[in-house]
DNA sequence: ATAGTATTGTTGTAAATGCAACAAATTTTT
DNA sequence: AAAAATTTGTTGCATTTACAACAATACTAT
């Protein structure tokens, strides 16, 4: 049987879509003179969705670590655009956050121009063609979950 | 129209299963014992692939920059599992390599180790059903590199 | 009740990564 | 022919990241 290099690989097509996503998504904060960065976006976003989320269940979600999502949110904190608050979660204490107005203002703004920054690339793809897309990968990814012991 | 949040979007997807991977691969790397790291076992299936590519070349594949790629050649080396030379290259001076014997037999036996620890994996994905989703992949990536501009 | 275990967040540290600057050589432009 | 630009690889540095250790608190078990 035929070895299947490195390159034919799934693993190597989802690496590197990431990858290009990410370097895109850097780009285009850079260029939009955009006052938060990638991951500060999408935690706003998870935030915004999430209202009262506590730290370690929005590591979870924008898949850092607690360390590191703690490091994000103390920008943002600093910037002005989350505020933190002690609360309980099953009687524990935890550090939950929500957007500040400034906070809300900041991502609409941002979605804006990313939308606008955006729109050319919306007409390639069909709404159908990413959703099945998108459920294959889940799948996909459900699956090799299922071999990870994953600690966060 | 409502707002697509950054969890429900393929990029998350993409971003998640990427880093899904990348994590289960430390992983069976660790528990395997095995003497090379998962960049560095890419890299050797690469050049075991092209042999006598160059450095920068390997860069693009490998997915990662020049300076990074030249620090994982400097530790294969070492470990002699690769030998360099300088040749040509459209006239130009590069840095070429090629595995050695042990070169081989480490990728080898790399190979063998995670077929066997994979094995159980395989079974739930058809090849049809792989095969699939890595096309979808590539033309959602394709398309979204045209809007970037990469510099490696 | 006391000891052990688990959860949550922070800090420190080492490794990985990207980027800019550089050197050396070659090609292109003027 | 000289100057400018390009290609390739390396080095240094700043940022990102992961991981381990820790503190504080709460739960569980004996």
């Amino acid at each position: 049987m035929k070895k299947i290099h490195y390159t034919e690989s799934i693993h190597y097509e989802i690496e590197k879509t990431a990858r290009v996503m990410k370097l895109l998504a850097a780009q285009f904060f850079t260029k939009l003179n955009l006052n938060i960065t990638p991951d500060e976006y999408s935690a706003l976003d998870v935030i915004s969705y999430y209202n009262g989320i506590c730290q370690r269940d929005l590591a979870k979600i924008i898949l850092k670590d607690r360390a590191n999502t703690g490091r994000i949110l103390n920008s943002l904190e600093k910037k002005g655009f989350i505020k933190r608050f002690v609360d309980t979660k099953n009687n524990r204490l935890v550090r939950k956050m929500q957007l500040t107005k400034e906070g809300g203002e900041e991502l609409k703004n941002t979605d804006l121009k990313l939308k606008k920054h955006l729109s050319s690339a919306q007409k390639f793809f069909s709404h159908e063609e990413i959703e099945n897309l998108q459920k294959s990968i889940i799948k996909f990814r459900e699956h090799i979950e299922k071999l990870l012991e994953l600690n966060i």
